[in-house]
DNA sequence: TGTACATCAGTGAACGCGCGTTCACTGATGTAC
DNA sequence: TGTACATCAGTGAACGCGCGTTCACTGATGTAC
């Protein structure tokens, strides 16, 4: 058992995954260079081949690696209140996250990498997965019997519903927290690109008031 | 009046733009290069400098045209039904914009060129014309009574307020059209990006779905 | 209508740059006996 | 504990590539007389 060696090798692996990580935090997404990294690392750009594969594995990992960080934010800073805090907790911690990893938001959230196409089948777990935090904070509002059963989500239309099935007991909720995204990003998505600053002003303000409002849209304000 | 020059001289800036859209549309907005035009073009790269300053003059032209193509785009595809039927008409243009341009739409609503920063100054009077469109629609609603006057924008925190305050007497549909912007927003950027199909199965049973929610949200159903 | 001059769109060569990726290699780390 | 061999992280040189931008130029278009 070769730990030395294998320490050695995972610490380098996660130091390149940080080091592009800062890359893309400071220059964006699309300027992800694996010579840069290996300078910044001190070491020469051959050496990240023994890591990965090549640019887009490791574009991959770093994607994935978004996905698990933005889920662990969103589960960690939801404190334990009510249903009804709670999910305020977490819109906010929705928020917080992308202002604070703006460029790993848009890795998540946009495509710009040129010449680079997301493998889906790793792709869209790690999407789902991260969904689920929000399945999971409409589900609290469910049991508490502060979710709204209003008729709108009730009776879908065909094509929709269809799909939804996959979801078993769970679908409507599955739709409440899309709808939720939905919400959520665009909020966030126009604030990161400084599209809601002039229009109203006080851009957390305005989330907050509209977190209220979507959950006195699902069910009761506590 | 040098008009056969001019004339010459005003197509081929056309066409630059032009083969810069297409290219943009075939190989994304990061991918966009002056050498590569000038080569579509059978021109040499050198050429275009003299229809440009530099490549984020280009740029930031097309990022005018986008937002001005968007535009007319909304306003020509309104039809003039009740204003109900020109709201949902609204928000189906919207969509099919966005569906038909991709790239466009990324270039308007992401930064995703490396080393690119827009011009402020230009770029905030292109954004707040389009928003315009939107908020026409909201007045329309409100004139033929269909709007509902609840309190939520009624009474607004402090801070939203006052940055309300410069747009005067249609602060209030100024206000409901960015929320109506987000709304758009979120859920057309997800399905762009593909985060919908996997979850909804038929993205714009779901889209229709959420056009007459909000509808029904801001006042009456027609 | 014809000639001399001015304008200016587009060329071709060159600059310095950074990129992803390959390859044969070195030398430290680890393994077997 | 010591020696012979295997593994494998990292090097350095090289590949072919495309990029934005500059510069002195050519030659067609337009202007003045």
């Amino acid at each position: 058992m070769s730990t030395r060696r294998e320490k050695l090798r995972q610490e380098t692996h996660q130091e390149i995954l940080d080091t592009a990580r800062q890359q893309i935090a400071e220059e964006g997404a699309a300027a992800l260079s694996l010579r840069a990294i290996a300078r910044e690392m001190g070491m020469t750009a051959p050496a990240i081949y023994r890591y990965f594969e090549n640019r887009d594995a490791l574009v991959t990992a770093l994607i994935l690696e978004a996905y698990a960080s933005f889920g662990i934010a969103l589960e960690t800073h939801t404190p334990q209140g009510t249903a009804n805090e709670d999910f305020i907790a977490l819109g906010m911690a929705y928020r917080a996250w992308a202002r604070k990893h703006p460029e790993q938001y848009q890795l998540i959230f946009g495509t710009p990498i040129p010449g680079y196409q997301a493998p889906e089948e790793e792709t869209i777990p790690a999407a789902r997965k991260t969904l689920l935090v929000l399945v999971a904070a409409i589900e609290a509002l469910r049991e508490t019997g502060n979710l709204n059963p209003q008729p709108e989500y009730a009776q879908l239309p065909e094509s929709i519903a269809a799909a939804m099935e996959q979801f078993g007991e769970i679908a409507s909720s599955i739709y409440l927290a899309t709808l939720l995204w939905s919400k959520l990003h665009g909020l966030v998505s126009l604030e990161l690109n400084n599209h809601l600053r002039y229009l109203v002003g006080d851009s957390e303000a305005f989330y907050k008031q509209e977190l209220q409002a979507m959950l006195r849209q699902l069910g009761l304000l506590g």
